[in-house]
DNA sequence: TCATAACGAAACGGAACGTTTCGTTATGGA
DNA sequence: TCCATAACGAAACGTTCCGTTTCGTTATGA
């Protein structure tokens, strides 16, 4: 099966050992593609790594702060820069998106983290202040960009993003990104509609 | 505290208790409103309910299970009857749910409940087959009358109910009902806005 | 040279899982 | 009236995972 022989990653000093870091992270990405969720534990994490559970917990504080680095470090350069048409720059966005969430764990990484974010407060507060934030830069872009043309009120930028997000919330914790593909190009143009 | 003496509740005979049934789905969502889905277990309900396991075990498959019909017993008789506005048909819904899920424990089972399915495969399944359905009736009905009366076209229902189940998903799901409420009107605009 | 700190392994106590075993209770058909 | 049937609560089972502690080993860097 799946049976390195045993990596021997004994200390190198009085330092952190990158390649154990490197080692925890692959092997959580490894059990999240092919256990999802469900077998995602530090100890099935610490097994494949071959690494123990005191490194990990040395230097990730829980298993949100985990799945965090995870999802961070498989995301993909996936840039969004404004044209002249918000319907257009988000529907090509959310395809690249949708694209990297099917192609990759991220899809399953991501789903765990919101999971992780219900059962466990800190979970959600870093969700909801650092890591959405973080990822929804470029997204606020293209709405700043429409707003600057005059396309979108400032004033509907909160509810349209909340639309925005929640449309691909639906879709990957149901397990209908694929399904979902081709109403994509509809749902933008609805989000992107100037005011009347 | 929320010491009851013991209930004591026997076998009645050769069939289900009704007194333990109430009892276990009291416990359940005693759990959810006080400790959330953190300290939502099969044995906390037990113990609260004073209650066996195998009492929970032999009518609910798991966990899920007890969760949904939790929320169908809560889910007061919030209806949908379609008048000629489909945008303010569907803020007066949407504030009614938010409503009930913040004025009963009924957020956090369902919290609970999209969580319960990302770490398992039946609850997703059932999910979306069983439960959302049949949730959605009502503002499917909204939305086919608003097509019946030739204000939005058909073939885009789907990507419109998409975008009206993830805002509320987006909204419940980080906690935010509170201060989303100002954004609903103008985010029901848009998802009921008539095509261009 | 040597205090320092990270490493993997192993074990800890605690909690929850889903199941089994048990003695008790009452039903409903024979 | 008798008795097979089945649900009840209690308790315990073995397993898994949690987050932590202890331990001997390894190599740094002052």
């Amino acid at each position: 099966m799946t049976a390195e022989p045993p990596p021997r990653r004994a200390s190198i000093g009085a330092r952190r050992n990158p390649a154990s870091q490197a080692a925890i992270l692959a092997a959580a990405r490894a059990v999240l593609a092919e256990e999802g969720y469900a077998g995602f534990s530090i100890d099935a994490v610490s097994r494949r790594a071959g690494a123990g559970k005191p490194t990990i917990y040395r230097w990730w504080k829980n298993r949100a702060d985990l799945l965090m680095e995870v999802y961070a470090a498989e995301k993909a350069g996936i840039r969004a820069v404004p044209s002249e048409d918000l319907a257009r720059d988000l529907a090509d966005y959310t395809a690249a998106l949708w694209s990297f969430w099917c192609g990759t764990p991220s899809g399953r990484t991501f789903r765990a983290l919101l999971a992780e974010a219900q059962s466990d407060p800190d979970a959600l507060a870093v969700l909801r202040e650092k890591f959405l934030p973080d990822r929804l830069q470029d997204v606020r872009g293209l709405f700043a960009a429409a707003v600057a043309r005059g396309d979108i009120p400032a004033g509907e930028v909160e509810a349209r993003l909340a639309l925005y997000i929640g449309f691909n919330w639906f879709h990957v914790l149901t397990d209908q990104l694929d399904i979902g593909l081709a109403s994509i190009p509809a749902a933008m143009r609805l989000i992107a509609a100037p005011a009347r």
